[in-house]
DNA sequence: CTTAGCCTTCCACTCACAGGAAGGTTATGG
DNA sequence: CCATAACCTTCCTGTGAGTGGAAGGCTAAG
């Protein structure tokens, strides 16, 4: 299968699957005319970091799941505190965002918003406040 | 006042402040020696970057809202769409992580995290789920 | 025979800095 | 008078995770 349908099938644009090669992450086989040629493993495994990209783990850490996922020596606790460092990274994230959002939405209620030059979030971002 | 006390005062690092003046968002004078010279001015001017940043404005933004708040002649409309836009994008990315987050922890309490091989969170990472 | 739609490689760009090398300046202490 | 430390300068490189585009090869259909 040439990557078009590879990218189709793992919901990865041609780009980013051609990037992952690059990186070391997939590999592909390759045709006579030097088209990459795909089989149903790496399909497989080009799904599986898209739906671990999609959960936000980094491209390093899709690499550590994808050889956890190849070990069969593994043991759920290394893949269990992966996940849990991962989730207090979002945890981290969100914290992050809500502060923020508290203050904007507060200076945004605040400001009139119409023609004249007076602003409380510019007041509030100057300092004056 | 050299570049170091800027730092301190407007809470940015010496490489961010020269990195600003790179992109032409703050300017400086220079001493003699070459030596970058800071009045108050641009101390506020940093603090308000600094603020901006803090609220999760982009740089361009920051630019944007800086030429507001030196225009005598704005209106508060403006400031508060620029405001708002933002807090939009941040309840979007606030939504994102917080799917995230209750995929993600759903799959960590599923999985007993011990020494044994067999992972739910895996499974479901490789779509057997 | 040409056109469209694939595919290839390679290079540059993004954002917002951070790290470090190589070297100049200045304050302090002996 | 000299050494040393703590500043400062510019310039180059790297980060993460791709995206965009140029220049060119392959192939099926009309």
């Amino acid at each position: 299968m040439k990557i078009g349908e590879a990218s189709e099938l793992s919901g990865l644009p041609t780009k980013t699957i051609r990037y992952y090669e690059d990186i070391g992450l997939v590999r592909s086989d390759r045709r006579d005319n030097g088209y990459r040629d795909y089989g149903e493993a790496e399909i497989h495994k080009l799904r599986f970091i898209q739906r671990s990209r999609g959960l936000g783990f980094t491209v390093e850490q899709c690499r550590t799941l994808l050889s956890l996922y190849n070990d069969p020596d593994r043991s759920s606790a290394d893949v269990r505190a992966l996940a849990e460092n991962h989730l207090e990274e979002i945890e981290r994230k969100i914290q992050e965002l809500a502060g923020m959002r508290s203050t904007l939405s507060q200076l945004v209620s605040s400001c009139h918003g119409d023609h004249r030059p007076d602003c409380p979030i510019l007041n509030d971002l100057a300092g004056s406040g």
